[in-house]
DNA sequence: GACCCTCCCCTTAGGGGAGGGTC
DNA sequence: GACCCTCCCCTTAGGGGAGGGTC
């Protein structure tokens, strides 16, 4: 039988590094003996511990809680740490699934504006009611969006981020016949079901254009919409909703840009 | 309008520190222009790219990776990153839903064994089969069964540490009659349904014991077992299995630890 | 007085050498 | 030649302070 280990055969069977051997001996979590030659060797009891120290590493704790743990073991501290492990790692989980969904609702979102194609053109389209919170402060410039946004966010949930996010203004009518289209009346941020809410915009059939590229595009958009509604006579809200699917946010590419602008048909 | 923001307003926003802020600056992520009184003043455009380094942070993308995507971003590069965070995420999660079921189980077998009460008190149960792998050296002495079981699980899998093992020894029943009881023919260890296994211990009708304290009082307990055999006239499998329950793996107390012994009764 | 500046040192869990001795 | 030893420096993402200037 072999009573000692030298830090190599260790190693080996534990699958670690040397240096991570002697990294524990200088925080005195494994302390070997040592020969004559200040070899260190490991007797089984060293052993032992590191079966304690791997496992306890696993499961994410602390080299100098290991080392206070391994101190005074006893199995109702066994308990207490699986315990906490335990709903530590429900907490994670449900972390994740909230990021997996946003992540996969996101890749969705530019997949459709990657493929897209019909610039400048108009289309209907039933849309169902969506949550709102709204940006307070009147917002006057592009420059001021961003970080109204990110107050907004703040304020909402930690976890909105602008990945996941579905930020847009609302126009009115008359600011935007006037051709003022910089001149805002409220931003909003589309939420989730979960979450507290301020308001919802209406449910109904939308009239919706969409185009590329910056923003100094929305008044040629804007003019088509105009149109389409003097032709066909057309009731409306009296307010346009501008949504940013792509913006600097995403691309360094200003054409790359994608901004849907929405308005309620009422007849 | 405010263009300029001042460290302290747009940490206060972020909700970040303002080291983090010189931090950015520092490693080039995010360099605000500088005033005559050498303040950091921060623009619009820096707002956005905080957002976004915010998100890719939450999303465990590192600093220095974060700079090479900043430097030239675009909706096809998102993708792929969402799409790599996606799969990362979803790894993460099974790893935890694995984690999470063996320390339950864990916890189950340390409050049983805490609970437990019937010391040296033989008791019959119906067992069913076990999967195991074998340690598949011949082990004479204590001291080498932990080498050997680290070893084994080491090949086994990368996951299997001892908070979640279930260990045991198999020894002989001429070996026990003789008294030699740290001369064990096979170590074993129970694994979990959807891993490679070597053998079976059979389903079956089992007589077992347990005892706490050290290992010396297997004696005791074996001498129970062969009294009992032998007043009821039992016929028995030709090998014991030993279970340490707690073990010092577990604990520094000797007197907790908890071992059982089982032997299969066949008529 | 609150805010900003520039150093400078500290943390976790090792990894990667250099230079020299041991089996 | 493979293995072991002791320094020593480096990494991530900041946090905490000292000492001094600015709004």
């Amino acid at each position: 039988m072999k009573s000692k280990y030298k830090i190599g055969e260790i190693a080996k069977i534990y699958n670690i590094s040397t240096d991570t051997l002697r990294l524990y001996e200088k925080m005195e979590l494994l302390v070997p003996k040592r020969g004559e030659n200040s070899y260190r060797y490991y007797t089984i009891f060293d052993v032992w511990k590191l079966n304690v120290i791997k496992t306890m590493k696993s499961l994410g704790v602390q080299l100098k809680d290991i080392k206070k743990f391994l101190e005074n073991r006893s199995v109702e501290d066994e308990i207490n740490l699986l315990e906490d492990e335990f709903s530590y790692i429900e907490e994670q989980i449900d972390d994740l699934f909230y990021q997996k969904n946003h992540i996969a609702n996101r890749i969705e979102i530019l997949k459709d504006a990657q493929n897209f194609k019909d610039d400048f053109k108009i289309f209907y389209k039933e849309l169902p009611a969506r949550k709102v919170v709204y940006i307070k402060t009147e917002i006057t410039l592009d420059d001021e969006v961003d970080l109204a946004y990110t107050k907004l966010s703040n304020n909402v949930n930690d976890k909105i981020s602008f990945f996941n996010r579905d930020f847009g203004m609302i126009l009115s009518l008359n600011k935007a016949k006037k051709g003022s289209f910089s001149e805002y009346s409220k931003g909003f941020l589309i939420i989730e079901n979960d979450m507290k809410y301020e308001d919802e915009i209406s449910q109904g059939n939308y009239m919706l254009i969409r185009f590329r590229g910056p923003y100094s595009n929305a008044k040629k958009a804007y003019e088509i919409l105009f149109k389409e509604i003097e032709e066909k006579n057309l009731k409306t809200d009296n307010y346009f909703i501008e949504r940013y699917i792509v913006d600097i946010n995403l691309t360094d590419n200003e054409d790359e840009y994608l901004t849907e602008i929405q308005i309620r048909i009422l007849n």
